[in-house]
DNA sequence: ATGAAAGCGCTAACAA
DNA sequence: TTGTTAGCGCTTTCAT
């Protein structure tokens, strides 16, 4: 049996009021008290119930992190660097996974309520996800979205400035010569899929490049096997492209998968470009062109931002926060003749 | 200001029993009654406090994850897995970053008390965490352990045959000529590195191969770095080995790195195997060759496992589970002439 | 400096 | 079928 704070009052003949403060720092003890309670708490190895202190305090010091899928690096250095932060200012952070699905999201919210939690940092499922933001603002719990934003939403975000990075990427192929280039991306639902796909076009406006529809494949799932899917829809077409963007470096996966598959030769048959690199992998075989983006800074930031809004320090505006993403030029684009 | 089971009570024209009925599916409950509680709950945006719900019942429906590094690919996987049980059975994760410190972990384990959490999942640092495991068990805490053991430690755990593999890998590498054979390892603390280095024993004495001391690299960080260290040192040594086995992918990455900067071609002058392959990454460019371990499977088990336990449902012996691993042969120890 | 009383939101045990 | 009482372990408020 666990020991509570009235065994260790008695052990100490003293209240429970009295362990609390001694407990909670409060100076109003005297040192004789403190160290016959202190004796007591080690002697007993008392921890203190957070659940029964929780209930009272109205507040958990607990946080919720929903990300789509931990698996993809980028949200599994998000998560690190928001766990490390969380940690050091004494919170506990329970993983929500919701594997890109806005109903388990919103099942995940309830929960993470239900638990009152203090606050949730979110990688929402995509535009879809708005009556679940509403469902937070409702219930007045703070939140922080990374990564993603969500049309029509006004409040905190932590975000990559992905147009510009989309056309920075574009703009490195059409450099290179390229000018049938496919881009491979989730529905304009999703915030970063959006602005990607603007950044794609902008670049082929400002080139001077035809805008091919029929060079846009939507996917939802981000997966190896649906940038393999859609690789395939692409070097299918009566004209295939010389280059394809993925919208991110588990669809390029798949991409190059489908590439060798059908014996393309990377990058001379086909280059491939993508945002995000391969977390550890990618110091082992340089081998994907990618927009790195600083997934740890992006959970770190958010998960501040997060802190000072919960705590209640903060009554500043809405903070809108961009990190830079950088251009990381490897074989998969080599400057080749193509 | 959120509802609570009196809002609705008071809404509905009932005791706060009964909406605890309804809300826990008491069938002692008229269909009428049921029906103006279950309007009431919509209507006031209900949502059970689970705090004050966990501290009466006694459990919190919460438990704790604890991993030495989300970042490594294995222990992503892992997480993803048990998150996904955990969830099908109603329960929430508390994750815990114990970046291989054991005294973070012991300060994790003592969060994890406090907060009430039902059982732990524990990946531990290595035999140092075996007072920690007491702890939980003088706490009367239910864990499992994953991947890792500890030294006299006498309780559920879900694992890998580490000493095997690392047999199969060397053999693999005796096999394709290899006589100068050296291994990057953590220390013998750590019951993976202890296990898999004795397999590296058994593969040189079955060949009777000699075992030099030289060629044994202990590290204890599990990073790059850490594997292009004692790549470095390996290279600089009077007879360097023609072949380095780095106890797992990340260290890999790093011995690769230190190859690279030497020159020396892969694996012509210098093979690299290892344990579990690079998550998504390995799909990308199969480069490594490995000991692929189903590293979600570990994950799934070792939750369902601990499930069993904090259910109660489970009162069987202690148990053991060994999951397989499979070699997966690469360019990294490819079969040419050496 | 210390303690007593009350109650956070919920449910177990009993009563009606 | 429904309600009352009590209390989970803690802290707030107010006494002393």
């Amino acid at each position: 049996m666990r020991s509570t704070i009235h065994d260790v009052a008695e052990a100490a003949g003293v209240s429970a009021m009295t362990v609390s403060r001694v407990v909670n720092g409060n100076p109003r003890v005297s040192d004789e008290t403190r160290k016959r309670v202190d004796a007591a708490i080690v002697e007993l190895d008392y921890v203190p119930n957070q659940l029964a202190r929780g209930l009272i305090r109205r507040h958990s010091q607990t946080l919720g992190v929903v990300v789509p899928d931990i698996a993809n690096p980028f949200f599994t250095m998000a998560v690190r660097g928001a766990e490390q932060i969380a940690w050091r200012n004494g919170y506990r952070l329970i993983l929500c996974n919701t594997r890109s699905e806005v109903d388990r999201e919103r099942e995940y919210l309830e929960e993470l309520i239900a638990f009152q939690v203090d606050g949730v940092m979110l990688a929402p499922v995509g535009d879809k996800s708005r009556s679940n933001l509403q469902f937070l603002t409702t219930n007045e719990l703070p939140f922080v979205l990374v990564d993603r934003t969500v049309r029509g939403y006004v409040g905190d975000v932590v975000h990559g400035d992905n147009r510009r990075s989309a056309r920075t990427l574009v703009e490195h192929l059409i450099a290179l010569g390229h000018e049938r280039i496919a881009i491979v991306v989730e529905p304009t639902s999703v915030s970063t899929a959006r602005e990607r796909l603007s950044g794609y076009r902008q670049a082929l406006e400002a080139a001077a490049l035809e805008f091919r529809s029929s060079f846009v494949i939507t996917t939802s799932a981000i997966d190896p096997r649906a940038g393999r899917d859609a690789a395939f829809a692409l070097f299918d077409l009566p004209e295939t492209p010389s280059a394809i963007f993925a919208v991110n470096n588990i669809v390029a996966i798949g991409v190059a998968d489908a590439a060798r598959e059908r014996q393309l030769s990377i990058p001379r048959d086909i280059a491939i470009v993508c945002f995000d690199d391969l977390g550890y992998a990618s110091h082992f075989h340089p081998f994907l062109t990618v927009m790195a983006q600083p997934a740890e800074s992006f959970g770190t930031t958010a998960m501040q931002l997060l802190l000072d809004r919960v705590t209640g320090g903060d009554e500043s505006g809405v903070r809108n926060i961009v990190l830079p993403a950088h251009l990381q030029i490897h074989e998969s684009s080599g400057p080749e003749d193509i």
